[in-house]
DNA sequence: TTCTGGTGAGACATCGGACCACTTGAGGGG
DNA sequence: CCCCTCAAGTGGTCCGATGTCTCACCAGAA
């Protein structure tokens, strides 16, 4: 095993075992690599990867310190890697997200403050009817962004806000757009919007599939055709 | 932004934008670094860190190539991330699999094979009745691993694996072993396969959500009992 | 002809040292 | 008491050299 992926382990095991906190600094990179039997270049790499996948922070003219390891935060690397999927397998993805997000929504009808819900209202209300693309994109990040957080799990918050990849997000949203289905979509996420409020977990679960079952087989039926075109 | 994270991302582009495509060999270090204007130790931290989440892989005395990006590569890197979880947020991570492994189980009894119903009674066969812990638990993981596989989404796959850590398995089945709930589980498993051999998504579906509910109540008042003991 | 073993080129692995850039906090000046 | 300056500490980047591994090529034996 590289020396590099030894201390990935060993900065791993530091962490797990408790050596090492959440929020707590590492010795300065010189110390570091003299204690784990490595080069500082060598470290740098392992902490490098670390800090990819938000392990670690580094901070320059600081130090290096332990991130609070909240899941978000973990699982924020996961739209790192959602990205590199365009076409082929976005389909699963969606199919993944259609399992989770109507169970999230069902949640959020049952735990959300009534707060959240006003302001998950104002998110909707706060989009203009000659929105651009780039505004209707980003209204509809935030809408599921704060329908996912409102289910009380930070995990599967998270896990739809990766798999909900701003790209993946962006080539449906202009397939969309371009089918004038956009007033469908915001009906489709004010009925959400509404069976939370009224605290229906069975309504806001069934609207969600709805919602994105809607997007999948619109989906479904583009990559076919655009299969077939090309085939 | 620092050098390193900037070759980050214009690999990421190169492979997103097609210039490198899957199982392409990268230029050598030394051509690579000067193409993108930095030193070749700066970009090897880059390589390394995108070699942790496996986009690309690394071949001593041969090359760096991209790797064949499937889903479950890349989110295997997920495992990686949850095991820096121990007791806090296993619970949500478990309640994501409630939601998730049902579904999968559900596309198991449809999508699954009649040879692979039959290999995943093997692995339930094949568990002899004074099976060791890690043969527990080695069993365990190979009969969700194969329903999750079954579900023929390998996203969905790939992410159940993900978040059924190792760590977190093995702490619950040793919990489950010392209560003795092991027949019982067993029991459930077979209910599983039944139920995906008797082409049945609902009752699948429904024996799933029993099998993992079970598992996380039970965590969760062994959880709250060492908190209060605790506290 | 075919298989085997050696050999060398090419690629990554690692290292040590040097210098640059940034953050922070102490201490002096207003 | 506040603000500015500056020096120390730490990560950021680079260079050049050496070690090690893989693969392809080729000569020699079967």
């Amino acid at each position: 095993m590289p020396v590099t992926d030894e201390a990935i382990e060993k900065i791993k095991a530091m962490i797990v075992s408790g050596e090492l906190s959440p929020g707590a600094r590492l010795p300065k990179e010189a110390d570091l690599a003299e204690r784990l039997g490595l080069s500082r270049n060598s470290l740098r790499e392992a902490v490098k990867a670390l800090s990819l996948i938000r392990v670690l922070d580094v901070r320059q003219g600081d130090g290096t310190y332990v991130t609070s390891l909240a899941p978000d935060l973990l699982l924020d690397a996961l739209g790192f890697v959602v990205d590199f999927h365009q076409d082929d397998t976005v389909l699963e993805f969606l199919e993944v997200r259609r399992i989770l997000e109507p169970a999230a929504a069902a949640m959020a009808a049952r735990a959300m403050s009534d707060e959240d819900i006003a302001e998950l209202g104002t998110v909707l209300a706060s989009l203009s009817d000659d929105a651009s693309l780039d505004e209707l994109i980003e209204n509809d990040l935030e809408f599921h962004r704060r329908l996912a957080a409102g289910s009380g799990n930070a995990v599967l918050g998270s896990l739809l806000d990766g798999i909900s990849g701003p790209t993946a997000r962006a080539r449906i949203w202009r397939g969309l757009t371009e089918e004038g289905a956009v007033e469908r979509t915001r009906q489709q996420h004010r009925a959400i919007l509404d069976a939370i409020a009224a605290r229906r977990p069975d309504l806001a679960q069934a609207w969600t599939t709805v919602h994105i079952g809607g997007v999948e087989q619109w989906l479904r039926g583009t990559l076919g055709a655009a299969g077939s075109a090309l085939g």
